[in-house]
DNA sequence: ACCTGAACACCGTTCAAGT
DNA sequence: ACCTGAACACCGTTCAAGT
């Protein structure tokens, strides 16, 4: 139990690179939302304040992890037409989010910031532009990233463990399962109940759900497309 | 200070009812995320267990708030076609989950436990299935009012108080922002630099946002349709 | 059955004091 | 400059005790 001599040998000095490198393991073991900032020090081995000293508050360190995350994210092909760039990319996005859970919430709050995205948004762009989406290319790399994220981020909430369904209209919902008066309702309620009852359904559902999200903006994006040239 | 002689006279009874009234009204007023349980109580001159008694915990509060702010929705009318249907609707739906932010977070996470939504559930599959969408029918209605909810969610996030825009590389972009080799990032940041600028200019940018990722989602929900039918 | 009042087990953050 | 150790101001939730 002593402070310096723990069974892992003599500490390494306290940097904020090494705090960061604590940080990224324990969100890809546990997740962003299930670590406190006096676990990340207890792991160093620190005292909470010592984080505040070289990296700061919790927003700052969840954006230096996000910056190490996103600088894992491979960057397509450039030949590739602007459909399939962004289906990879976006592909890509949700495995890399994936693996360190909770991180795809805070992307969408602090994407701007996320220097390790400089790369990708150049060429998204210049590829948008290149296509023919002139002024609105900004506001369509936004427009797919944004959703992309969201969508992860909601994945991430419903498989964690602290998710909580809340059964209130269970009952509601079956009572309506065989009502001749709403059949849509009964239609959608059978598939919620197989979702809800196969864990490895449920989980092919999420993936499902993503690549037709995209697929329908990326689709969506090319009738545009044909109206701005048209 | 007399509890049962405040100035605003003799308290009502405390009713379930009378509970997510005042949690309505102050979300209304702040934001879900910005009150707490122990207000709340104390807007009521009761204790915070008392909440427990009636309603159950956080989670189950939420729940009723949702369920009265759904059931405000209006139901667009039934003779639109499938896609004007679906546009008025999640018009509709941003219009009113922003009249209480920080519910469409929830929404997206309760959405299936929310009693109000039956018969809108109902009415979008069936107009779906009637459209040919077939079996899509139920994956297409949680893909389209999920983006909704997860965009307002967003907005609702930068919009609030608490919201910190992270600067760490600002300087990084304005770095690239006369860059010739990084055209495409100096058209963001210009883009980007000027929303942040401006909060009107802001605020209207997520308008369009919204209706610009709706419009391309029902666009390539037609697309799919097509290919579905041909 | 319902309310009281305190307590539990946290949390991020701050800060004077040490070295 | 960096670390210590404690404290601050919260939070949702629980629970024995009252009525």
């Amino acid at each position: 139990m002593g402070s310096s001599s723990s069974p892992s040998g003599p500490r390494p000095a306290i940097t904020a690179e090494r705090i960061v490198d604590a940080a990224v393991e324990l969100t890809a073991e546990r997740g962003l939302e299930n670590w406190t900032l006096r676990e990340l020090a207890g792991a160093l081995g620190a005292y909470p304040a010592v984080l505040y000293h070289h990296v700061g508050d919790r927003d700052a360190l969840i954006c230096a992890v996000l910056d190490r995350v996103v600088a894992t994210l491979p960057i397509p092909d450039e030949g590739l037409h602007w459909q399939e760039w962004f289906a990879q990319l976006l592909a890509d996005v949700r495995v890399v989010l994936h693996r360190y859970p909770g991180t795809a919430r805070w992307m969408v709050r602090f994407s701007p910031s996320v220097t390790a995205a400089t790369t990708l948004v150049d060429r998204g762009i210049r590829l948008l532009q290149d296509a023919g989406f002139g002024e609105e290319s900004s506001l369509i790399l936004h427009m797919l990233t944004t959703t992309a994220c969201q969508f992860v981020a909601t994945e991430d909430d419903r498989n964690s463990p602290a998710f909580s369904q809340r059964l209130d209209n269970a009952a509601e919902y079956a009572r309506h399962h065989d009502d001749p008066d709403h059949p849509g309702l009964a239609t959608h309620a059978k598939m919620m109940k197989a979702r809800q009852a196969d864990p490895e359904l449920a989980m092919h559902y999420q993936a499902q759900m993503y690549e037709y999200a995209i697929r329908r903006c990326l689709d969506g994006l090319a009738v545009r497309l044909a109206e701005l040239k048209g």
